[in-house]
DNA sequence: TATATATTACTGACTGGTCAGTTAGTAAAC
DNA sequence: GTTTACTAACTGACCAGTCAGTAATATATA
């Protein structure tokens, strides 16, 4: 026989919090998907980490794909805004502005979880034909234009050259995005490995050095 | 009652060729691995790609994840020696070099082959600690190793300048292999797409105003 | 040369486990 | 008392890995 009292001093099994589960849910789904890839993943996984049990998932999102999807959405598309009004309110010499550019861009791609996501992406770009075109048109068309933009700025007046086909825009990115992984991933096995201050450093020197117009050239 | 003319004339069912499988199935494996990853690839699907049963995949590798390291290995390694040849035996300028060699890695990485298995090993790090420790061994700093040698070379003849922390081999391994990435998955969706010959231009503009010695420190 | 025997490369049906997605029922909240 | 957020047990499909059997080849024998 149940004891009323002690029925009124345990806590319920579950609470309804239909407003905070599906954020829960995409925050467990970034840590499972991000740890074992989309196929290997479960959603019981997710849903364990999320405090809720796998049937409530279903009731947030269709699909295991997608979770996916809308977990990728999420997390991505806030952060590059923020630099974008950065860009637009900067007011100084682009040489300045590109290096505070790329030191923000390197800090925001190189932590853990946007690694994650980055290589989750890749991995799964063969299966999600739909998901590739969202990356590309949100997160590498638009890296690209940010950088375009301080680029023209710096041809304006004086200070970078035109580099052929307009390339320069791509090698940044590149050179940020290619940097990080290898520094997230790799070093630990990296008998030489650099700090990420180091690795930045790097990055400014060789990439000004490319980009800013021969003493000659400047006004 | 079967006719003992027409089974002279049928071919077997199939044929026992113990040298030949392990090499089919490997090219088999790239096939379906690279294309579905490697939770998704069925071992079915790899069988029927080398005219194979299941069974027999399993008479040479002992398991899917056996197979998959070895078709890595059997595949990477290989083209690697064929550079470090070349650089040895190059006779000539440093810059010349630097942009020969340049060509020939961009060439040999952008191949569809060759992304499908960075691919992989990308989105399998996770999974395979052992598979990460020698990609980054095999693949990662020996690329790098060869673009120092270069580089080296350079800086002794007043060619290059000195980066800082030796940045500058990582740099050149990041342009390459990231821009080949976003080449071989993202070109179909990019209005503004590059040929590969355009991008190649561009790594090799940007990376050698990069490195060049400013014209007054030359010999 | 023809036939019997031994060897082994190979097949394909089967098993056991895993997991995405479902649903009937429960309990929290209003 | 009613609504609905939530649970947990269930189902069906899928697939890695196994193994008993089969057919191709090599070797021995007549």
């Amino acid at each position: 026989m149940p004891d009323p009292d002690a029925a009124q001093l345990t806590p319920p099994r579950w609470q309804r919090r239909p407003e905070a589960r599906p954020e829960e849910i995409l925050d467990a789904a970034l840590q499972v998907f991000g740890g074992s890839g989309f196929a290997r993943a479960k959603i019981d996984d997710v849903a364990r980490l999320a405090g809720v049990s796998k049937g409530t998932v279903y009731l947030y999102f269709d699909s295991k794909e997608a979770l996916f999807r809308e977990m990728v959405r999420a997390r991505i598309v806030a952060w590059l805004a923020e630099a974008e009004v950065f860009v637009r309110t900067y007011e100084g010499p682009a040489r300045d502005l590109l290096v505070e550019l790329i030191g923000r861009m390197y800090g925001k791609i190189r932590c853990e979880q946007m690694m994650r996501i980055a290589r989750l992406v890749q991995g799964e770009l063969g299966q999600f034909p739909e998901l590739a075109r969202f990356y590309f048109d949100e997160v590498i068309l638009r890296g690209r234009r940010l950088v375009e933009q301080v680029l023209e700025r710096g041809v304006a007046s004086g200070e970078f050259r035109p580099t052929p086909n307009g390339f320069a825009a791509r090698g940044l990115s590149s050179l940020l995005v290619h940097t990080a992984q290898v520094q997230c991933f790799f070093h630990a096995f990296d008998p030489q490995a650099l700090t990420d201050a180091q690795a930045l450093e790097g990055i400014i020197d060789l990439y000004l050095r490319g980009v800013l117009a021969p003493p000659a050239d400047r006004n």
